[in-house]
DNA sequence: AATCGACACAACCGCAATCTA
DNA sequence: CTAGATTGCGGTTGTGTCGAT
């Protein structure tokens, strides 16, 4: 791979600890700027660039790395990519531990599976066979599972506090069943970051993160906005529209801080939680081919 | 046991915006 | 004011892991 030979040579590829441990003492000292003075002084063959990204990326402080996203976190990001778009350093300043390529990480990962749900019902529709994921991985059939929308009118906001990054491993195929078989449990987490003492830390060391980035910023709770993205109205006919639960069409108003965490008023758009997973991948096998690619 | 596909994650690249001399 | 340097962002790719076959 030739990643690194030369003293002159840029290094490449995954960090050493050791090259972690220099980039924390620079930063230690100066703070986190000047990446570009850490290979002028011969500290790393790294550039700037890649100094930078992976402070910001693993070495910062309070990171959740190894933490699956939660279904709150999940809701939020699919929210926020309906209201900002691709926008994923501004959404993840929403997150407090989160970074913009975790977030971009995530939701691409998740535009595969979509995309593959979609293409697999589309290829099986003709056939009538709907194997496809869950005949694949074997998934239940999810029928009587509570519909997304009645999942919105539940209480959102649990009790008990979350364990902070409770395993950082990838989320199992038996976590993921689990989940499908028992959501709601699953769907009641908690949702004060208060109650997260990661998060709690967060607030001390990201304090303006926490702040709406636009004050009096009109949130529109996207959901119409998503929904539309994915651009099969009929994919979605099994719900309600979302305006008729209880107001949806007004705009919200994002509270002063923690925006999407103290909403008031029902957090109507809780029908997004865990949206890929909560599809009953047979729901998809009634479903034509869709016009358009859910969204690039 | 071997293979394959899906997934999660890390890191690179190119470009744009911003800063600074 | 401007050119070069630096920083930030979004897209993309490569790799390791795990479950299913």
């Amino acid at each position: 791979m030739n990643r690194s030979t030369s003293k002159d040579e840029i290094r490449k590829g995954p960090w050493k600890a050791e090259e972690d441990e220099i980039l924390l003492n620079h930063v230690r000292r100066y703070g986190p700027r000047d990446w570009s003075s850490i290979r002028s002084k011969g500290l790393l063959q790294r550039t700037g660039k890649s100094c930078r990204l992976r402070w910001v990326n693993k070495l910062r402080p309070n990171l959740k790395n190894g933490c699956k996203f939660t279904p709150e976190e999940e809701r939020i990001v699919i929210e926020l990519q309906a209201q900002f778009g691709n926008k994923w350093a501004r959404i993840a300043t929403y997150l407090p531990g989160r970074t913009d390529n975790d977030v971009k990480n995530f939701w691409s990962s998740r535009q595969k599976r979509l995309a593959r749900i979609l293409q697999t019902s589309a290829a099986s529709s003709s056939s009538s066979s709907s194997k496809s994921l869950r005949t694949k991985r074997n998934v239940p059939v999810r029928r009587n599972t509570v519909p997304s929308m009645e999942i919105a009118t539940l209480p959102f906001f649990g009790e008990e506090p979350e364990q902070p990054c409770p395993k950082p491993q990838r989320r199992s195929a038996e976590d993921s069943e689990t989940l499908k078989a028992a959501s709601l449990p699953e769907l009641e987490i908690p949702n004060s970051l208060n109650d997260n003492p990661i998060c709690a830390n967060s607030q001390e060391l990201f304090p303006p993160i926490l702040q709406a980035p636009e004050a009096g910023m009109t949130f529109l709770p996207g959901g119409n906005d998503f929904l539309g993205r994915l651009e099969d109205s009929n994919l979605f006919d099994a719900f309600e529209p979302i305006g008729a639960v209880s107001g949806i069409g007004e705009a919200d108003q994002f509270p002063g801080e923690l925006p999407f965490f103290e909403l008031s008023g029902g957090f109507r758009t809780s029908n997004l939680d865990n949206f890929f997973d909560d599809f009953p991948t047979d729901m998809l096998d009634d479903v034509g081919s869709p016009a358009s690619p859910p969204r690039p």
